[in-house]
DNA sequence: TTCCTTACTGCACGTTTGTGCAAATAGCTT
DNA sequence: AAGCTATTTGCACAAACGTGCAGTAAGGAA
């Protein structure tokens, strides 16, 4: 019965943890194999009934942190990797890592707006479950494009967060442009839209990536086929360094007079300010442009990024 | 240098707790050997760097745990221990939760107050470390005899106490009982003593255990030469069935008339129930008339106690 | 400098833990 | 009941881990 299964769990998971008992102790006192509660164990840390958490009383910690944190005025977590791995090593142990700080932030009863891309998809990938009632994942900005309506993309990552969490998916099927800001405006006045824009509007947690305009391993909104050659020229016109969830901003944290962002079906930097955790995660120091402006703009409340591209942040501030 | 060794420790915690690498892979990393990393670890666990926590999510969990949940008002925690093993096993296993489950809760600031008596003494001897700021650890009731001045044994527990939480120690040097109602009066004037009385006032966490008079293993304050032969009698004619912090009580809670509290040094109930968390831990079925009384004067807000002794607590009821 | 004390490191060994695989069991369908 | 599929279990082996011990480095006193 899967009743006793998950008190089994329960029960391994203390005494494993809480009295320090070896699983062949628990095996005999549960009356089973030493695998099978090897496996109890490892359902339970996957279940997120056990949680590990690791608290840097940042009086002591890594002065980079502190340094960030300071500057920004942001929660910052930095992740540590050897500067010689490679991009899709770093952002798969970025993206482990921010999975797990995530966790703890999400509570009954949230609305988790989710952006789409590289990182949010990575991080899509190591969500550790934990049981909620009635939360919600709700879709932050269309992914429809030229070519394809991306809609399996991006679906698949809010997929893996509403069940990583037990949430309602909410997904927003827009493409990530319009091609008239006038469309945009008369979408926005269907109710099946206003519906998700409502729920945009009462979120309690966004998570999501930056795109940067100059990375070396451009996001896929610059190369990906949702925009044409003179939207790319006008970005450069205005000085654009990289996006939030479609939304464009320079590298002082405005967005002013971006007629672009007129056509995007992301959230505004002033209605994403009003939510209370914004957690942005970065993995690559090539995401350095976007990843000052976005903070510039204060778009975010919580930073998870990596250890180089946290150096390359603070060097970045400290000699500009 | 001491600075590097606790970063070390971080990242070290950072990797292997949240990026699921193995010791030997940090080792590599961090440019030491595997069983440092092993010890780094070790450590970070000790100085409660990381923390595992067990949310157990109870409209699933295990329907002892609701059941007391409902009838008596308290949060509690239910032990997993076999039946079968003998009293100073059981205790030792639930002073090791008990300890590990008050961790959490102890924050900064923080004025906790702490009882004595075997469980407490248990329970001193598994806290986990936690670093915390201008929190103070107070002594809730006098440990002094007739044969000695308990100073040592209490003293010892919470040095034990302090020295996890980085608090101020604040003994009571009086006796657990006065001869004379008139002395303790006199006492409670003095300024020394108005001190500790004032830091017991503003507790924010109390942690306690219980005394039950019928315990085959009877408490301390029953048998350790606190009280003559005369208060017992008087004890049993007033139907006591245990005691809190030297504070005594009837079945149905109440303490009306029990002259003997009146010369006792612990926190009347009244004083008791002003605090915010008040943790009871409980080892060893023969407590539990003693058990039933504290929560029945609802002395408890939490209650960490064995599953043979929670399981004996539910059916006393249930047909009471 | 030399000697002493203290704390840290890596090795080697025994213990503990994860996991592929085959057997067993449970759940369903016919 | 039989037959099928999907899980779950225990075994056995390899990988990962903890720890006593001896060697080494880092301070401190004479």
């Amino acid at each position: 019965m899967a009743r006793s299964r998950h008190s089994d769990a329960l029960r391994a998971a203390q005494m494993y943890y809480l009295q320090d008992l070896t699983m062949d102790a628990i095996a005999r006192e549960l009356r089973t194999s030493r695998s099978t509660v090897s496996r109890l164990l490892s359902s339970a840390r996957e279940t997120g009934l056990v949680q590990v958490q690791i608290r840097s009383p940042f009086e002591t910690g890594p002065e980079l942190e502190s340094q960030i944190r300071n500057q920004y005025g942001v929660d910052v977590h930095v992740v540590p990797v050897l500067d010689t791995l490679n991009e899709a090593e770093t952002l798969d142990r970025v993206a482990m890592q921010a999975a797990r700080t995530i966790g703890p932030l999400v509570d009954s009863n949230a609305i988790i707006g989710v952006a789409w891309g590289a990182t949010l998809s990575a991080v899509s990938r190591h969500l550790t479950r934990k049981v909620t009632h009635d939360s919600i994942v709700v879709q932050l900005n269309g992914a429809g494009n030229m070519q394809t309506t991306g809609i399996t993309y991006a679906s698949d990552i809010m997929r893996r967060f509403g069940s990583a969490y037990g949430a309602r998916v909410e997904q927003f099927p827009v493409p990530a442009f319009f091609d008239h800001a006038s469309t945009k405006t008369a979408m926005w006045n269907e109710r099946s839209v206003q519906r998700i824009l409502d729920l945009q509007a009462r979120m309690s947690i966004a998570i999501f990536g930056v795109g940067s305009v100059d990375s070396d391993y451009p996001s896929h909104v610059y190369a990906g086929g949702y925009l044409d050659e003179m939207d790319l020229n006008k970005l450069a016109a205005d000085d654009v360094v990289g996006d939030v969830a479609t939304v464009f901003f320079r590298s002082d944290g405005s967005s002013d007079g971006i007629t672009l962002n007129e056509r995007s079906t992301g959230p505004s930097h002033e209605q994403l300010r009003q939510v209370r955790r914004r957690i942005c995660v970065v993995s690559g120091a090539s995401k350095i442009n976007g990843l000052q402006g976005a903070l510039a703009a204060g778009l975010a409340t919580d930073l998870i990024l990596d250890e180089a591209s946290a150096r390359r942040l603070v060097s970045f501030n400290g000699h500009a």
